[in-house]
DNA sequence: TCATTCTCTGACAACGGTTTCAGTCAGGAG
DNA sequence: CTCCTGACTGAAACCGTTGTCAGAGAATGA
């Protein structure tokens, strides 16, 4: 509760001096002014500095679900960097909403100095709007449709997506399906495109029902998987886009009784923590996390280095890697092969 | 960019009455100062507000681990709450550090209304200085001494802690033991308390090697049970008393080709998304998770409505919920008694 | 000794809102 | 017509901090 008047008077100095004090000018009586500092536990008000400096020293994140590992992973990146710079974290969760954003966006705006988003959907004009009231934004894990003017940090979607199907083509599967993202995401539509891609670049062009889309949620994950298990000649293969709807899928495969990797190889995008542990431990496309949060912020804080505040845009794309654990196996046509394929694969673990 | 002051001289009224206008006040003007409004995009500086009025409409969030499913979820939690209510959400991560958690309460005392803290040790005393400085407080899983001046949302640990000893009695049980979380935390506490009560209120005295103290990371609950299969004479049973530890517990066991529960029963204290999924399907402890967030920060926002600032301090504890799944079988010992028992587990599932 | 630096100082004016207070004006009552 | 009431108004003060500015005092040089 002690204001700066209330230490300048115990110092006998005037507010001024205490101030430049605090700032680190050289000042006659510092000894004083620092023992009305320590004796009253004067802190500034936040609010008094940032109307008069018109900085806040808070950054806003947004992400879609903070309870998606990944995400909470990316939002411990910022943390700690913001924390380590002294600045801070204003989290909203849009809970995949293009409105919800829409609304954390305009209030956001007035109440820190840079954001930095997940964006809920790609066809959202908001953060255009952002970046016009001059509050500097940088895009994690996700882009924007006319995103090009701003900072952002991905992961090689599309790669990632196609490591994904080689592996599962390595293997010797054919029937394979995919169950996507939302594709009205970046990383929606390029895991998607990206696998696709592969398969093509094989010959092999799978069948519409083997190519659905779903929405990053868990339990769409486990309703595409339980109808492409309904099909007359359902898949050997599986690649579901991210964790959440590779937990539905798997989900769903025990409950059918499905036996995983010898009637169905699944394959899915992000790893978990339980990853090893999981029935069966899971090949998955992994991707850094935590250091995304951390790039993405680091990024963001430069724009208020003066020597950096005007550069160009940067992307920085980030490479997936191949985990192969043994919920993926060569289809049951090709069984007499296997030996072969598994030293192949050995030499990869 | 536009100020109350430029909205005024657009509508032809003064500053005053534009800020009348939008507090709700009757105005004779108001068409053309909503359309000054509109036209300029006004939204008031947060900053200036908070400096006359002395809120700032934000709530602290401090948790350790913001990568825990468990405080993610409670974060979520918390967070649908401010949102709704229009109060923000500034989060910190402390890593289970007491002194991080000392500068992130010094720093936020100035910017929150309010704070809800899952305290990082028992001891701390800082959070009683936070409530000194007049801001009010929520604890939310975790306790502090001498907390009994505050709010707080907890569940039943000692509770909880016997439910995990009386199922694994149940099962015939006897060489029974428990990876304890941090000891200078209260949820650490009284979980291991629960759980020894029950076990000697039954006549089972676990010798001291079986009564493992950890620090609620999966590295410590991996260690402490290599140290228990290396015993002379390990447990067949085992309670670990936080999901990350339990993780750690279930990868030692597989590293060790320890077949669960055939030779050693896991229940474990927090559900995962991935509980069902894992091998074998988890038996837990579960609480409420998101819930704990909403019902804090409701505490929290209470307090500024008038008619409840001065209400004694409430505390809420919830239960905790016994989830049988399969990694938890009565000993081998009692295999010949194994049908009558598993014929009572089917009752409860 | 006096002029000229140089260092440090406090008064004062912002920053952008809210609130108080002393009005102004219209309408109604007498 | 005058007075009073009530509804609305703008000027000004204030919240706590920082930056500008003119000036005080000491130190330096001539």
């Amino acid at each position: 509760m002690a204001t700066i008047h209330d230490v300048a008077a115990r110092a006998g100095v005037s507010p001024a001096t205490v101030s430049r004090f605090l700032r680190g000018g050289r000042v006659r009586s510092s000894e004083a002014v620092q023992a009305a500092v320590d004796e009253l536990g004067y802190w500034p008000s936040a609010a008094a500095r940032s109307l008069k400096s018109g900085r806040t020293h808070t950054i806003g994140g947004v992400v879609p679900d903070i309870t998606n590992p990944y995400f909470a992973a990316v939002v411990k990146g910022m943390e700690s960097v913001t924390r380590a710079e002294d600045y801070r974290l204003l989290l909203a969760n849009t809970d995949e909403s293009g409105e919800r954003e829409d609304h954390v966006l305009a209030d956001m705006i007035r109440r820190v100095d840079g954001i930095i988003l997940a964006p809920a959907t790609e066809q959202d004009r908001t953060p255009l709007h952002v970046r016009d009231a001059d509050v500097p934004l940088v895009f994690v894990d996700r882009d924007l449709a006319g995103g090009e003017r701003f900072d952002a940090v991905l992961v090689d979607n599309a790669g990632g997506g196609r490591q994904a199907a080689e592996h599962l083509l390595g293997l010797g599967h054919t029937r394979i399906a995919a169950i996507s993202g939302s594709q009205d995401t970046t990383p929606g539509r390029c895991r998607r495109e990206g696998f696709l891609d592969a398969l093509r670049g094989a010959g092999v062009e799978p069948p519409p029902e083997y190519d659905l889309a779903g929405d990053f949620r868990e339990a769409s994950g486990y309703q595409l998987t339980l109808s492409l298990l309904s099909l007359p000649e359902p898949p050997t293969a599986l690649f579901s886009a991210n964790n959440l709807m590779t937990l539905g899928a798997l989900k769903a495969l025990h409950d059918m009784r499905v036996d995983v990797p010898g009637r169905m190889s699944l394959i899915g995008f992000d790893d978990l923590d339980t990853g090893p542990l999981l029935r069966p431990p899971l090949t998955v496309i992994d991707r850094p996390m935590v250091e995304q949060g951390v790039l993405a912020m680091r990024l963001l804080l430069r724009k208020f280095e003066p020597e950096y505040a005007d550069d160009t845009p940067r992307r920085i794309v980030l490479d997936t890697e191949l985990v192969e654990r043994s919920s993926t196996a060569p289809p049951r046509s090709l069984a007499g092969r296997r030996a072969a394929t598994t030293s192949r694969r050995a030499r990869h673990s």
